[in-house]
This record gives C-alpha cells, sequence and structure tokens, in this order.
RNA sequence: CGGGGCGUGGCUCAGCCUGGCUAGAGCGCUUGGUUUGGGACCAAGAUGUCACAGGUUCAAAUCCUGUCGCCCCGACCA
C-alpha cells in the first residue's frame, strides 16, 4: 500500500498533551488522534495494529473452541438492578434516555447482557459446555482517564464468558482460557507475568491478572529476586525475608470463576441429566485490547520510535524510495513489492516526494519490522538494502536473495 | 474530588512578571525555482475571535473575577 493513500499523518514534534512514551509515540506515528481526555480515534494504522491483535486473540480463542458473538452497546439499566451491580457500577456508568424515557447506559461490561442470553436460550446439559467471547467497544465514566489508550472512557475490550454444568467444568474451560491467555499475550510480544488476584466487584472465587511490566503501570507488586517470585505487599519476601523491589504493571488481562453470582440473580437455569434445575456456572476472561497498543508500546521503542512485534506490526516491510521520480528505482521496488506480497507479506511504499531523512525518521518512528531501501546504491549494485529495524542490522541483497531473508527472518519470528 | 501546571496560526513554543504602534519565531501548508542517501535551499505567499465570558484602564495576549478545556500528582478503579 502507499503511504500517501493510507493517510498517516505523523508529527514532528512530541505532542503538548502526550504524557508517556506509549501515548507520544502513537500520536505521533499517526496512530491515534485525541478527540476529548480519554477518548481517542483510531487512525488507520491504528486500526491495523488493532486488527492485527483482535486476530490473534480470535486464533486463541477459537481455538479453544471459543465462539465469537457481539453483544451490544446500549444496555436496559433493569438488566443491572437484577444483579444489584448498579450500585457497583453507578459512578462508572456512562447513562443516557431514549424518547420513551427508558433508561440506558453505554455498556460498561456485559455479564448482566451474556447472562440473558444464556437464560434465553440454554435450558439443557446437553447444550454445555459452551465459550462466547467478543470484541466491543465498553464505556466507563472514569474519574482520571490518563496515558492514552492506558485508562480512556471509551476502549475496546475482548470478554469472553464460559457456561458450565459443574464446578470442573468451569475449572478446565478456566484453564484452556488461562493457557489461551499466555499464547495471546507472547504472540503480541510481551514481557508479562500472570498473577493471583482478587476477584473484587466481579465475584466468585478463583480470579488472575495478567501483568506487563512499564514505568507507567497503575498497579504495583514486589519481586524478590533470589525466589523470582512477585508479591502484592511492600514488606520483606514471605518466602526467604530477603529484600524486594518496587515493580509497576499495567494490567492487560484479567480472569474470574465467576460460579453461580449472576446465574442465580438472574435466573439462568439448565435442566442436568439427574432432572434436576441448577444455575449455570460461569467464568468471564476479559483483555483490554485497545490498551495492549499502549502496553506493548511501552515495552518496545527506543530512541527512534515504535518496534512493533511481528505479529501486530501494521505492516511487515516498509520501503524507502530515495527519489521517487526514478523510473528505474520505482519500477524495482514495485517489482519487490509485487513479489513480497504474493508471499503474502504486507508492505507499505513510501512514496511521497520528500528527502530521505524524512523518510527514513517516519520508518523509524512507525515501527514497522523491515526497510527496504532503494537509492543510489541500488543503481550502481542492483542490491536492494535491508534493514532490521530492532536490531539496526544492515545488509545489502539481490532481489531474490531479499526475499528470501525477508521470508526465513520472519518465519524464524513466528517459530519464537 | 483535593493539590499543581498549562491554554497564543495546522504543530511546537516565545511574548505575560513590569499593560502601549500593524502579535512573533521555528516547523508545516501554497506557488515558482534549485535539490534528492539522512527532517535540504532560495524567493514569494496564505493562515490568529491570543480558550470563553465579564471587569479594571485612555489602552488588555499581558492585570482581576468566573467558566470551560487539557496535562501531571494523589484519591478512585474488572
Amino acid at each position: 500500500m502507499l503511504f500517501s493513500k493510507v493517510f498517516i499523518p505523523t508529527l514532528r514534534e512530541d505532542p503538548h498533551s502526550a504524557e508517556c512514551k506509549s501515548h507520544t509515540l502513537l500520536l505521533r506515528g499517526g496512530f491515534l488522534s485525541m478527540i476529548s481526555s480519554g477518548i481517542y480515534a483510531y487512525l488507520p494504522l491504528g486500526v491495523r495494529v488493532l486488527n492485527k491483535i483482535s486476530n490473534v486473540i480470535r486464533t486463541h480463542m477459537n481455538s479453544k473452541e471459543a465462539s465469537e458473538l457481539l453483544m451490544t452497546v446500549l444496555q436496559p439499566l433493569e438488566m443491572w438492578e437484577k444483579t444489584g451491580r448498579i450500585k457497583d457500577m453507578e459512578e462508572v456508568m456512562l447513562r443516557v434516555r431514549d424518547r420513551k424515557d427508558r433508561d440506558l447506559c453505554l455498556g460498561p461490561t456485559h455479564e448482566e447482557e451474556i447472562t440473558e442470553i444464556a437464560k434465553k436460550y440454554i435450558a439443557s446439559y446437553k447444550q454445555l459446555p459452551v465459550v462466547l467471547y467478543q470484541i466491543q467497544t465498553k464505556f466507563r465514566d472514569e474519574t482520571r482517564p490518563r496515558y492514552g489508550l492506558v485508562r480512556s472512557c471509551e476502549f475496546i475490550m475482548k470478554d469472553a464468558y464460559s457456561f458450565d454444568r459443574d464446578q470442573e467444568g468451569l475449572a478446565a474451560n478456566y484453564e484452556k482460557m488461562l493457557d489461551a491467555y499466555q499464547n495471546i499475550f507472547s504472540d503480541c510480544g510481551l514481557d508479562f507475568i500472570t498473577v493471583e488476584a482478587d476477584s473484587g466487584v466481579m465475584g466468585g472465587s478463583v480470579s488472575h491478572e495478567f501483568l506487563v511490566p512499564a514505568e507507567i503501570g497503575e498497579d504495583i507488586l514486589y519481586y524478590c529476586q533470589s525466589c523470582q517470585k512477585y508479591f502484592r505487599e511492600d514488606a520483606p519476601c514471605p518466602q526467604c525475608q530477603g529484600a524486594t523491589t518496587q515493580n509497576r504493571m499495567i494490567e492487560v488481562g484479567h480472569i474470574f470463576q465467576l460460579g453461580t453470582k449472576y446465574s442465580e440473580a438472574q435466573g439462568a437455569y439448565f435442566l442436568d441429566n439427574d432432572g434436576v434445575r441448577k444455575p449455570v456456572i460461569m467464568g468471564c476472561y476479559g483483555i483490554g485490547v485497545s490498551r495492549l497498543l499502549s502496553a506493548v508500546v511501552e515495552q518496545n521503542f527506543d530512541e527512534k520510535g515504535i518496534v512493533w512485534p511481528h505479529r501486530i506490526a501494521p505492516f511487515m516491510v516498509s520501503v524507502v524510495v530515495v527519489g521517487i521520480e526514478n523510473e528505474e528505482l520505482l519500477a524495482a521496488a514495485t517489482e519487490l513489492i509485487r513479489r513480497l506480497e504474493s508471499a503474502g507479506i504486507e508492505v507499505l511504499l513510501d512514496d511521497r516526494d520528500h528527502p530521505a531523512g524524512v523518510k527514513f525518521k517516519d520508518a523509524y518512528l512507525l515501527g514497522i519490522p523491515y526497510i527496504a531501501i532503494f537509492g543510489k546504491k541500488y543503481l550502481e549494485t542492483k542490491k536492494i538494502e535491508i534493514e532490521v529495524r530492532k536490531t539496526s542490522q544492515k545488509i545489502a541483497l539481490g532481489s531474490d536473495e531479499c526475499i528470501e531473508f525477508l521470508k526465513n527472518h520472519i518465519d524464524a519470528y513466528q517459530k519464537l
């Protein structure tokens, strides 16, 4: 695709309103546009990364036999009265009223709605177990939105819900989701940890959080170097009494064994094979999809800009033609792109009539894993220069070797 | 919600303390020309209710009051 057509409004200077690294880089790279405090539009590059992340999530959820659905943004308030959570959530709920004076809210989460759906359709143990998930925008009136997508009022979440006939089934689904989550965060290129957590306002018993170490993290854990474990309390290590260090973490996922809190409150019962009517046993599993963009960037940048992990990069190769009006260069670049694209590798061609420096700086800023350069050296030697964004490794290759190099490099990454 | 900071062309900012002619710079943008491997150069241009409202004054971007918006720290938070 062409840089000039994708719509990539990069900024030369750090935006005044940006605070942390990820926020600054996402704004500068033209991934995001701030509309208001805690409210962001995703520009085309941002959407590409969001879609990549969503597809990683879909792959791993589907592999655990979870099925995607899409619930509603507008939710009737009565739903929330049944479970009593209207009191817990009142502060963060954004409420609206329609022309018939019906009270609605913009969904802050979907346990109530999915339970209504389960109640309506699940009548027998023969329909269980089942896991449903969605990737959707949630709305929360945060007291203090901050750090761009880390805490915003409108954000994208993947939320999954499991339905089982007994505790063993729930435990099995929970394990599957735990496994899927580890795979998802690995694929997103994150350095993350999994810890047991409080279930809080969600209810239920067992719960795990997925946290990524980052300077701007809002959760704090204490790490014991000798035991190589994290703890919630700031005290000598409970295991070896050694000193601990403080670590800030961004929460990117949280899973809960809910049990029957919602099914009992909302009347989601099924008939078991012993003829007894029982409440469905539920679990819920959340990932902050838009928050992941920020979390990934917080962990993957250098002084030149973003360094996207392969699987969620907006493009795999950025082609820089120095002297775009040179027909030979453009033809050579176009031919390389054609061959790469037919091999399933996504390429961005910087077709702008700008000095080389601008194109290089922007290529680094955008963080696309490989940069292919066509310029004076190509005209002299017919070799394409490939630069690996993460390592700054540069290598000059003929067209065939170039394609082979990229394929091998990308394959090697996929196997990591 | 408490504390602090900020709001001046599209962007980043200077000017404000100590009020005074047509409100500035850099970048970006437009036109023409020269460039073309690292945010290039020359020339000519366009773009501002100085966040908003009120007040003080002969005179307000500048002083005073209020409001709104944005950011940071804290509190809060699946």
